[in-house]
DNA sequence: TCAAAATTAAGTATAAATACTTAATTTTAT
DNA sequence: ATAAAATTAAGTATTTATACTTAATTTTGA
């Protein structure tokens, strides 16, 4: 059983999050803090085994919520989230201490590995950063890192729980009867959901659908 | 335009990458070797941007080419392949001086990502192997690399270029009318290549066939 | 060149998905 | 406590997929 702190300054987000990890067993979200200082107070209370951390927040940001764990030798494992595609703060995030590092592109699978190598002790840093701790680590050249430009989106619709759920299994390929079974639903809800669903993300088809949710960052 | 020499002793495997790279414009594959030797003389007479280049080989392994490779400064990028699982061999790879190196587990997207990126001077290593990168980043621990155990196993069935084709269509979950708008074939045509490649990859449903095609990787 | 393999596509029946609407229950938040 | 939102599920018509088979053309390899 891992044991999840998310600090994440947007509601969204951390539903977001929550719906993605909680879908999966063993993977609890017991507490949440929209800034660093108050991941800071959060995790010293609920002492959960992972904080999973985004870099932009008012108040602190958590690079520097990382920083002060690690300085102040708080149990915790942290996983540190960029929403955006920039890879600037790498950098700062592996010097801080942070035990993985993902960046909003990565997939649920990628989510998932990435949350559980960390609680296990090991570290995680998306492919796409490898380029960065390359070049630390062959040339040690040292990068410049600037302020991200940035600000996350914000969605269109809402989805419910419900249909969070079922667009994960949707997504999964599954049909209407499978899902039903799964959730002990009449296939006929599951229709209605998937119905639901193509309307809000305005896709009318399983291809617009996908790339709709990879687009919002909901899968 | 990137030019690229495939290097890998299974025939099938070769094909595979092939066929996952051509149905990209921009990438071709000019010339293909069975062995490290061999590489180094097609790369010599070819010139190409890349070579990708599996570990595992008779005659000259890969990490051997690719450390000769460097050592001539011969100029061509080297994207090193491990179709297996294990991560025994990323730092050799790193110090033979490769410039990407992939996991069996990668994506199409993934192997095209990396195919660009190293094209375009950059260097790419799956999230995967970022552990060990960091090990040796952060303490300079030397990681102990052993012989790999395991055999890439034949494919069970063979699929022709057409259902190559139609499977990756497929997988992008488009339908049969649009890809038979898409190739310009009747929509019972397609539907037969469906049929057929659920028949070969034993699946009966998207879901199943996904995993075999990740399984076999196909995908 | 000639047989084997591949590609094409039609036919047919059945099952499932799509595109809605309506509406009865449950849940949730104030 | 109650209104709003969410979940459930049925109805109906239309379209698409599935599961085959058969078979006419093309392509390809020896």
């Amino acid at each position: 059983m891992i044991n999840i702190v998310l600090a994440d300054d947007h509601v969204l987000v951390r539903n977001g999050i929550k719906a993605l990890l909680e879908d999966q067993t063993g993977i609890t979200v017991i507490d949440e803090a929209s800034n660093g200082k108050e991941a800071l107070e959060v995790i010293s209370k609920s002492k959960p085994h992972v904080l999973i951390i985004d870099i932009r927040m008012p108040e602190m940001n958590g690079i520097e919520a990382v920083a002060e764990i690690k300085k102040n030798k708080i149990d915790v494992k942290t996983l540190v989230l960029s929403m955006h595609d920039s890879e600037e703060y790498v950098v700062k995030a592996i010097q801080a201490g942070a035990d993985g590092y993902l960046l909003k592109g990565a997939s649920k699978e990628e989510f998932l590995k990435a949350v559980n190598k960390v609680a296990t002790g090991g570290k995680y840093f998306t492919g796409d950063v490898s380029t960065i701790i390359m070049n630390n680590f062959v040339s040690g050249t040292t990068i410049n890192i600037d302020a991200p430009k940035q600000t996350l989106k914000e969605l269109p619709f809402k989805l419910t729980k419900r249909e969070r759920q079922i667009l994960t299994l949707v997504l999964e390929l599954k049909n209407n009867k499978d899902i039903a079974d799964e959730l002990s639903i009449s296939k006929r809800t599951a229709e209605v959901h998937r119905f639901n669903l193509m309307k809000k993300l305005e896709a009318k088809n399983l291809q617009e659908l996908t790339s709709r949710a990879k687009e919002y960052k909901l899968i």
